[in-house]
DNA sequence: ATCATTAATCAACTTTTTTTGATTAAGTTC
DNA sequence: GAACTTAATCAAAAAAAGTTGATTAATGAT
């Protein structure tokens, strides 16, 4: 029976939808289940665009361990960053973060909020 | 000069009062970091309460694998637990999730999305 | 060209998380 | 109460994530 076999194909393609989603969640929801990595999302959002040696101090961490962090944001594009000859400037990715996060979690990473 | 030390203090009250909301926020997202955990909660969504040994063939886990899940999103309050004599019916908890998600994604955790 | 600065990457190590199979505890059924 | 069912817990092993210090690559300055 031809129908049946489509509404298993239609299942299929739903699962393998939501799979794929699911994966992509968990790459991003990885990147923000780290305080730190808040925090740093937090300082990005008070600060604007900063540099790996302006976020050091702030972080109190060294760069080995900023540079790790930091690219794990951005693989999840919670982050942005832009280079400008030998330094890196990385800034929040509002848009993103508002796509996952709860409007009143977004509040958090939201420049001057009061 | 009394308002600098008050200055001083309101800084450290907000430092402290961020670090314990990264640190709970960082339970909850570590829940969600993973694709079984929200697989599990898509199934408990679509489904209503289940207990461990109907989630057990919906997700293909054996039981004490599921059960150190359920309790991982239980401890982040995601999935709430009713015991009944031997079973336990876990369910999701719409409030909470909406609380910590982006109204899109918590339409994923939302019974009977269409 | 040499030296200094910035930040990414690497490799070894540590810590945390996840998986697995077995055991335990508590409640049913006969 | 003996046997069975359900699900939590445990301990050992495996896998993944995070930390550390050193190296590298690329750019800038002298």
């Amino acid at each position: 029976m031809k129908w049946v076999k489509n509404v298993v194909n239609k299942m299929k393609e739903q699962e393998a939808y939501l799979e794929q989603l699911f994966e992509k969640y968990e790459i991003k929801f990885k990147a923000v289940a780290d305080k730190q990595r808040l925090q740093i999302m937090h300082v990005l959002t008070t600060n604007g665009s900063m540099s790996v040696g302006d976020l050091m101090p702030k972080m109190d961490m060294a760069q080995s361990k900023l540079s790790y962090h930091l690219k794990i944001l951005l693989d999840a594009d919670l982050i942005l960053k832009e280079t400008q000859g030998t330094w890196s400037y990385y800034s929040i990715n509002i848009n993103s973060v508002n796509h996952l996060l709860s409007e009143e979690l977004c509040c958090l990473f939201r420049p001057a909020n009061k």
